[in-house]
RNA sequence: GCGCCCAUAGCUCAGCUGGAUAGAGUACCGCCCUCCGAAGGCGGGGGUCGCACGUUCGAAUCGUGUUGGGCGCGCCA
């Protein structure tokens, strides 16, 4: 990804600023100079608050360090003028010129502007869904989608490489319960009746994989119903409800009864699931370079070699006949086993493998994208890096808080159980895509998220989706009307923007690649999202006190560049958070 | 009981590693289409930043305690 080649302001003073602070002392280590962008416009464009942190060392007052610094400022061509303010902030305003001719290197960047080489191309990995593909996606899945998807845009745009990665879970125990499900659906579809289990998968979607198989090869996988209730208490089956024992029973008995048949029912249900996953992701606009197999991790041997690896720097012990990972060495609440006393591996013990081999392929940081439930998690999994000697901060940890959908001001009742949840492909039918995409990270990740169903649905300016949106094909209309070309307003003159609201838009857009830098830095998508309803705000405004298609050909061009620049950034974000940009509503 | 997250306007939320008079949206009230798209705009009221101490030139922001809410605490994943 090329970064675009505006000139970077903040960065620019700071320089500036550091330059004549060297003038007068040694710069503390501890002192970092940054520039903030301000709330009034007396204050100028840009602060910083350099004197305060130097005033104690020098033992003088904030004022008279601020105006040291100021006399030794070198000149530059961007700067208006700077001034003492306040208690001893530094204030910069840019000239008019540099905000004027800033609309050049946007319409010149085009999709690339907003990019930025703060990521120095490091391998960034962003881990997220990773869903059991045990049955349809739902709306919290749907959360973690869009944030993590989100994020990797922004890294991107930030100038790391990033890799998306969906971790498939077809090892576990949840994969051998649906397969069992499945055949017992496809039993019942043979006219053989085994009651099914409660605790088994419900969903309508695996008697839709029993036809399938059915269809496909008739009566091959039929058998004698009472090979597989062997060992299952009548009592079980007469009511349905099955212990897990007796479930893990049924899952055995149909291991034997099948041979080789169960590893393609198997493998039937996990690609069935699978391709409605990624089918389901891709129509929400997500999409995946990697889907790491955790089976994979054991037909390796990497499992295995994992827990060597852990045995051999004395981190495990035996226990009441598991083996057990000593976590409280770092910090977790208790030890955890990873090798239960059957022998099977938990989840666990792969999910250390499988970080392993995340460092292992050279990522220099791990991003994992998490529902909150999972945070009694995090320790263990960090303390297993440190136990093999992987620095635990390389490890990112986004956990996402769950979204309540509201129907009519009420909350949308949601049950995993009783398999009555709303799955995502329901919320995208529902209110679509883009407003499914927006609406998901208009939040902090660690905030609850209210989803309001009707308002995300309502064609109205109450709906920031529509409203962004809205904005974006307002100018498209605009310069449609115009029917001039384009891409000669790149070289526009643009000296007439000169009222107050442009120059406030004109630095609106000059905030874009600092926006985008600090959702990078911070992890934190909706950042854009609040950008670009501030954007197209200031816009609407904009629209409604100044015609654009003035017969003046200066100030026309003018205009047009900036609100041609205006586009090109709402489109640009909304293409980070997965939302279309339309030329018309 | 222990751990993590959260608490800011009636409601939903921003507020970046401490900075100037705490901001949006929504709801409520009043305005603006002979004019590039009214899916829009303008104006108005609305606050003890849960509470209490502490750190300092300065705290919504950092620390400790406390209250209230969410989640987790399996040889499940």
């Amino acid at each position: 990804m090329t970064p675009s080649v505006h000139p970077n302001f903040k960065t620019h003073f700071a320089e500036l600023l550091h330059q004549a602070a060297s003038h007068i002392t040694t710069l503390d280590t501890s002192i970092r100079i940054e520039l903030a962008r301000t709330k009034q416009a007396d204050h100028g464009d840009y602060s910083c608050n350099l004197a305060m942190q130097l005033a104690k060392t020098l033992r003088k007052s904030p004022r008279e360090v601020a105006q040291l610094l100021i006399d030794k400022i070198p000149a530059s061509p961007y700067l208006e003028r700077i001034e003492v303010a306040g208690a001893g902030f530094i204030n910069l305003f840019l000239k008019h010129s540099a905000k004027q001719q800033y609309l050049h290197s946007i319409l010149q960047s085009q999709a690339e502007f907003g990019n930025c080489h703060f990521g120095q191309g490091r391998k960034v990995q962003v881990e997220f869904v990773s869903a059991n593909p045990t049955g349809p996606l739902h709306v919290g899945h749907g959360r973690g989608a869009a944030i993590g998807a989100s994020l990797a845009n922004i890294l991107t745009a930030a100038g790391f490489n990033v890799s998306r990665e969906f971790y498939v879970n077809d090892a576990g125990r949840q994969m051998d319960i649906l397969t069992l499900s499945t055949w017992l659906r496809y039993l019942e579809l043979n006219h053989i009746h085994v009651p099914f289990p409660e605790n088994a998968y419900q969903g309508g979607y695996v008697k839709t994989m029993a036809q399938l198989i059915f269809q496909a090869h008739a009566e091959r996988y039929v058998h004698h119903p009472d090979l597989l209730l062997e060992g299952i208490p009548a009592n079980a089956h007469a009511t349905a409800t099955h212990t897990d024992e007796q479930l893990d029973q049924l899952i055995a008995n149909a291991k034997n009864i099948l041979g080789q048949d169960y590893a393609y029912i198997h493998n039937f249900v996990l690609t069935e699931q699978l391709g409605d996953c990624r089918n389901d992701l891709m129509e929400f606009g997500v999409e995946f370079d990697t889907w790491f197999s955790e089976q994979s991790l054991f037909d390796n041997g990497l499992v295995a070699h994992t827990i060597q690896l852990l045995e051999q720097k004395h981190y495990l012990y035996q226990q009441d006949g598991a083996i057990w990972f000593r976590s409280t060495d770092f910090g977790d609440e208790k030890d955890r086993v990873v090798q239960r006393e059957n022998g099977q591996f938990t989840y666990f013990a792969s999910d250390i493998a499988y970080h392993l081999n995340k460092f292992e392929r050279g990522f220099e940081q791990v991003i994992n994208i998490w529902g909150a439930d999972h945070h009694g998690y995090i320790a263990r999994v960090k303390g297993a890096l440190q136990a093999l000697e992987l620095d635990p901060a390389k490890l990112e940890i986004l956990l996402v808080q769950f979204a309540v959908l509201y129907r009519d001001g009420k909350k949308a009742p949601m049950s995993t159980r009783s398999g009555e949840f709303v799955t995502l492909r329901e919320l995208r039918q529902e209110v679509g895509k883009d407003a499914a995409r927006f609406f998901y990270v208009m939040r902090k990740s660690d905030q609850h998220l209210d989803f309001d169903l009707d308002l995300a649905k309502s064609q109205s300016n109450d709906n920031p989706v529509y409203y962004v949106q809205y904005a974006h094909a307002r100018v498209c209309s605009v310069l449609a009307q115009w029917d001039g070309d384009v891409a000669l307003l790149a070289k526009a003159d643009t000296d007439a923007l000169s009222s107050p609201a442009e120059l406030a838009l004109l630095q609106k857009l000059i905030d874009f690649p600092d926006t985008v830098e600090m959702a990078a830095k911070e992890f934190s998508p909706h950042l854009i999202a609040f950008y670009l309803r501030e954007l197209a705000s200031e816009f609407h405004s904009y629209y409604n006190s100044t015609r654009f298609l003035v017969p003046e050909i200066p100030l026309l061009h003018a205009r047009l560049a900036l609100i041609a620049s205006i586009r090109q950034i709402l489109n640009n974000g909304l293409r980070l958070l997965g939302v279309d940009a339309p030329d018309k509503m």
